[in-house]
DNA sequence: CCATGCAGTTAACAACTGTTCTCTGGAATT
DNA sequence: AATTCCAGAGAACAGTTGTTAACTGCATGG
C-alpha cells in the first residue's frame, strides 16, 4: 500500500508541513484569528500565494493543526485509562502521562488549549469534535471496568466528559509550569501533578461511591 | 463619599464605558490579539486617537474587561457557597446561579473563556489572578463546613480550584448551548445543567470520603 | 520526447493598521 | 473674568494585510 508518491507530492507535503510548522510556532505568542497568512509564509520563506495551494485560509489551516495536535491521541488515550493495575498507581501513570505528552508537544497542547474557545468558529468545532471522541472513547474503556457495573450509559459518560476536561485543564498547567522560569520549573512541575493527582483521586473516590 | 464627578470626568468615563462595551461586542467573534483599536473606535463613533485617553493598548484594554467580568462577581461567590441547606438543594442552585449568570452576561462569560488561554500574556495573568482569589474564597467557605474537619490547607484549595475550574468549564457549556440554534436551545441547555449536576454530585461524593 | 499539470513566483491593488503631531472647544480652576 | 487643562478631532506617516492575475520552471504521464 506504501506507494512511494512522487518528488511533486512529496515537496508539496514538505512545504505544506513547514506551514503549519511555522504557523504553530507564531501562535505561541497569538492567537489564530491574529494570524496572518502573510506572517506565515514569510516565516516559511515562501511566497504569499503559495499558501493558497494548501489553504483557502488561516481558519482552514487551524482545523489541519487540529487533526495533527490530537488526530494521534487517540491510541494513547485507550492504552493509558485501559492500563492494569489498581487505581492509585493508574492515576499517577496517568498524569505522567499528561505530563510527557506536554513536554514533547508544548505547542501542540497550547494551540488546543487557546483555541478551544478561541476567535474562530470552524477551529472550536473541531476541537469540540475530537474532544466528543475521545469521551466516548474514555467512556467504552470505563465501561469494562468491574466498578462500574450497574452504571447507565449517561452516567459513564457524564464521568468521561470530566475526566477528559480534567486532562486538558491539568495539560494547560503543566504547560504555564514549562513557560516559567527555568529554576522554579522543576518544584511548579511536581505541584501541578501532585494537585492534579489528589483531584483525580477524589474524583476517583466519588466513583467508587455513586451507587451508595 | 459619593463625590459627584464634575460632567468633564462624568463624559470621559462614558466614552471609556461605551469603548469596553462595543469592544465586548466584537469580541463575539474574534480573539483579543486580533482586535484593532480603530475597529473599536469605529464602533463607538469616535476617533482614533481618542483611544489613547483612555487606554495604552488593546492588551490595556483588555485587562480593564477582566476586572468588569470578574471582579464584581466576588460578592456571589461568598453568598452561593455559603447558602445553608443540604448537599443536593446547594449543588442545583449553584448550577441554576451559573445559568442566569451566562445568560444575563453571555459576552463577559466568552470573554473569559476565550482570553484565559488567549494569545495576550497581561489579560491571562489577569484572569488567572482573579480566578485565585476566586479559589481562595471558595476554599475559605469550604473550610468553614463540618465535613471539612480535618482536611489540611493543601486539600482544601485544590478541592476550591477543582470546584472554580468545574464552574467555568459549566458557564462555557451553557454559553454554548446559548449560542446553538433557538429550537434546540432549551433542551441543550436542560441537559448541560443535568450533566453538571451530576459531575458536582460525584465530586461532593468523593469529598465525603476524602478521609477515608 | 513532448505536451500537460501544477507548486511556487512576481507584481500590483485597495484597504487597513498603530502612532505621531497639531489643533480646538469647552469645562475646571483661580 | 481670565487662564489653564484636557478629551477628542483631524490629517498624515510608513507599513501591513488578503486577493487577483499572469508568469515560470520542472516533474509527470502519454
Amino acid at each position: 500500500m506504501s506507494h512511494t508518491l512522487g518528488i511533486r507530492q512529496a515537496q508539496k507535503q514538505k512545504t505544506r508541513q513547514a506551514l503549519l510548522d511555522a504557523a504553530l510556532g507564531l501562535l505561541e505568542e497569538q492567537s489564530l484569528s491574529s494570524l496572518g497568512l502573510r506572517e506565515v509564509t514569510r516565516a516559511v520563506g515562501v511566497a504569499p500565494t503559495a499558501f493558497y495551494r494548501h489553504f483557502r485560509s488561516t481558519a482552514d489551516l487551524g482545523v489541519a493543526l487540529v487533526e495533527e495536535a490530537l488526530g494521534s491521541l487517540h491510541p494513547m488515550i485507550r492504552t493509558t485509562v485501559s492500563t492494569a493495575g489498581d487505581s492509585a498507581e493508574r492515576i499517577t501513570g496517568t498524569i505522567e502521562l499528561i505530563r510527557r505528552h506536554v513536554d514533547g508537544y508544548p505547542a501542540h497542547v497550547r494551540f488546543i488549549a487557546r483555541e478551544r474557545h478561541g476567535g474562530v468558529q470552524p477551529v472550536r468545532a473541531a476541537i469540540r469534535d475530537q474532544l466528543a471522541r475521545f469521551a466516548q472513547e474514555v467512556k467504552a474503556e470505563l465501561a469494562k471496568d468491574p466498578v462500574s457495573a450497574g452504571w447507565t450509559e449517561d452516567d459513564l459518560l457524564m464521568l468521561a466528559h470530566l475526566y477528559v476536561d480534567q486532562m486538558l485543564i491539568t495539560a494547560s498547567l503543566f504547560l504555564e509550569a514549562l513557560e516559567g522560569p527555568e529554576e522554579e520549573r522543576e518544584e511548579r512541575t511536581r505541584h501541578v501533578a501532585q494537585v492534579a493527582t489528589r483531584q483525580m483521586r477524589l474524583i476517583s473516590l466519588g466513583r467508587h461511591h455513586w451507587l451508595d
